[in-house]
DNA sequence: GGGCGCGCTAAGCGAGCGCTCACCCTTGCC
DNA sequence: GGCAAGGGTGAGCGCTCGCTTAGCGCGCCC
């Protein structure tokens, strides 16, 4: 499996894994001309050029333009269940953790956009065998955060009536990110986990959550 | 046909305004396409075998497929300016129309969920001009729920530090049920619709938020 | 009732797509 | 030095793309 020097916030060497060195870099092109214009009108002539390699090389590592998709895709998912799962695990109270679960893995979104984008969105853009198995990445994520936020409702930390559909809400609010974020934009990816942290506490109204109590 | 879809988010006629008959046609078999495989893995005699034309009628109704997009994105744009707008000049307190403009915004992209993707996503698919004049309609849309919000914060009904901020979670959440609403779901649209209101009003602290209230 | 224009189709153009193939370099082992 | 192996390239195949063009049928006005 991977290399235990993870360490809370920080993606090391998020590719780091990919192993020959021309296949990093052609999935690191992909990456970004995914991200950039979308799956379809990304050109395998456009990622190899990126990757400053000729068209012919993309197919030396990969089967086909999909088979870099669905590594893309794997991965990201495999990390976005990770940073739910190391903060779900982690010591402190529910609303701590979902606190700690949602700014990172919102940090995640914002700075991280653009492999954010092609995890996210194009999804569809996968054959359904691919598809398949992403999806149960993404039940994994779901779950994640069900449970902190079910363990709140239990110790009576929380005051949610829909557990699953404030879950899919608190998903779909982090996972949104990657449509908006700016780079070039005014807030960093720390303030914005920070205020969606924020946020999500109130949504599952928690007590002490909002700035009122200070 | 699919035109049945369209009648439980109460619009009445959503492409009234397209004037030629075989222009509509075209147009809704646009629309379709474009929600289900993306602008640009969508051909042009996919949308005319769709209208059950020939490829060479779409062009006599538009110049370009791009035309198409620009056409349904401006008309799903205003749509949206003009939701929010009744929402946001209605009677009632900040709370109640921050609920009301939440509420028919969720109902409008779940229950048109086909016009709603295309018109959340594919905006980097238009060219520079176009995409300039849709940027247009987006800050109207992001004015008139912060008008609410600000209006709540002035009152003194919400609690909320960072209004810019949480205008733009409060619609990004809205946006996001395009990506994931499923017709054959558990949910109807009036549902989510309720249940993202509720969320909400938390998120912006109104006094008598919540179901503990209730 | 003949000409006209509109809405549409059949056929096809040039371009660019994903992908393949024959061949060329380097590297390392004997 | 001989040579196999494998990463890399230039050229190009078959195909489909967005879009164009020549022409057809038919309602309408004089």
């Amino acid at each position: 499996m991977s290399t235990a020097e993870e360490s809370a916030g920080a993606e090391a060497q998020p590719w780091g894994e990919v192993t020959p060195d021309a296949a990093r870099r052609l999935l690191l092109a992909a990456v970004e001309a995914f991200a950039e214009r979308g799956y379809h009108a990304t050109t395998t002539r456009d990622i190899a050029g990126r990757a400053g390699m000729s068209p012919a090389a993309l197919y030396i590592h990969y089967k086909t333009k999909e088979e870099l998709l669905h590594r893309i895709s794997r991965i990201g998912h495999q990390k976005a269940v990770e940073i739910l799962r190391t903060a779900a695990r982690a010591e402190g109270s529910p609303g701590e953790r979902l606190a700690e679960a949602v700014s990172s893995f919102v940090r995640w979104h914002a700075g991280g956009r653009t492999t954010a984008r092609v995890v996210q969105y194009e999804l569809d853009s996968l054959g359904p065998d691919a598809r398949a198995e992403i999806l149960g990445l993404r039940r994994q994520v779901d779950a994640e955060v069900r449970g902190i936020i079910e363990e709140g409702v239990r110790s009576g930390e929380f005051d949610v009536i829909d557990v699953q559909g404030t879950t899919l809400a608190v998903l779909s609010l982090c996972i949104d990110v990657a449509r908006w974020f700016n780079v070039d934009g005014p807030r960093t990816p720390e303030e914005v986990g920070a205020l969606y942290a924020d946020l999500v506490l109130r949504m599952v109204g928690a007590r002490g959550a909002g700035p009122a109590q200070r």
